[in-house]
DNA sequence: CTAATGTGAGTGAGCGTTCACTATAAATAA
DNA sequence: TTATTTATAGTGAACGCTCACTCACATTAG
């Protein structure tokens, strides 16, 4: 059995990596394969030796750091006990996430439109764990009893609009240092 | 002064109705002139009799409707006194745009990110008028001083992502009905 | 008649993708 | 060790196709 020749996965890595930062930067539609290339310094048809179009680079790139951001939330969220730490670890985590990689944060953001249709709504789903944590809490009555899908669109926007104003320059970084009033915020929202 | 031959101003509405319509459905850069053109019953031709490019409809159709709201947000705003009223009034007025043009408020709503680089900053912008009522307010201490762009960020999250929500099906229209207990969460947040 | 409006086949640029070929490194043979 | 085979990775010109856009002509209103 042979192992592997000209280190394909580091070909791999460099195309995800030239894509997140190129489908950031121009959108997705508006990159091209060839600009892809130039940029990663690579001949077009190397591209398809690791993918079978673009259309499955941009669902991989984007199936594989949503989920991984939806395990890492969820594990976050099991190592917490009652909902205001949770809350506030998740919050945490988020922002965390932004600051030590903006290009997959933005890419998650834009891509989710386009892609929605496509995600399968499992367990490691971001939103889905929020929401999960979300009704959870108002089971236990830890927070005022409402709709739950409201709730979670209310924590989701407070968390989510901010991050797009920093990306616009609006705020300035690190989005780490808003955890804790944005916190506040959405406790107060889900709090009679 | 000839005035007009096979009314044109119906086309160019037929057009714009259409266009709003198919950008929505299937994205802006997804939909083609073609697409375009068969489904409002005319030839491609005719759309460049009114549009000079289909960059500059997408532009004409976000600055027109994107400005005609601001304005009318400013509007709402200024029959107000006091900020309560005028957030209360605002997010009402939103809410029922949603209602009354969903086609339209979702097209504002895909297309400020991609338009966003060439909207001109003035004051029929609909966010810098939230922006300026929220930074007023403060100045009157009527709501808790901090950074007005981030208070502005958490308004419009707490807005516009049960928005999103609604357009996914999550939450049960009409919009209008969620008015109250968005301006409530907003208070909340805005309050100490 | 004249000018505005509508038409749709035609155009060329640019797109994603392919494929015959080359380059490299591991596996095997000598 | 050295030579040979084999499989994987990389290449870029070429391909078919779709796109936004054009233009010579037709239709209609004033």
């Amino acid at each position: 059995m042979p192992r592997k020749a000209k280190d394909a996965s580091a070909t791999r890595e460099l195309i995800q990596g030239t894509a997140l930062r190129l489908f950031v930067e121009k959108g997705v539609t508006e990159t091209t394969i060839r600009d892809l290339a130039s940029a990663a310094g690579i001949a077009e048809g190397t591209l398809y030796r690791h993918y079978v179009s673009k259309d499955e680079l941009v669902h991989d790139l984007f199936q594989t750091n949503y989920g991984a951001f939806g395990r890492k939330l969820r594990d976050v969220q099991q190592a917490h006990g009652a909902f205001p730490d949770k809350l506030a670890a998740m919050i945490e985590t988020i922002c965390q996430f932004y600051d030590s990689d903006p290009i997959c944060f933005r890419f998650l953001l834009l891509a989710q439109h386009q892609a929605l249709p496509r995600i399968d709504t499992g367990a490691d789903n971001p939103v889905q764990v929020l929401h999960n944590v979300i009704a959870e809490a108002m089971e236990r009555g830890e927070i005022t009893a409402r709709d739950p899908d409201l709730a979670t669109g209310f924590v989701l926007g407070l968390l989510l609009q901010p991050a797009v104003l920093m990306v616009y320059g609006r705020l300035t970084p690190p989005f780490a240092a808003l955890a804790p009033e944005i916190t506040a915020a959405c406790w107060r929202v889900l709090n009679p």
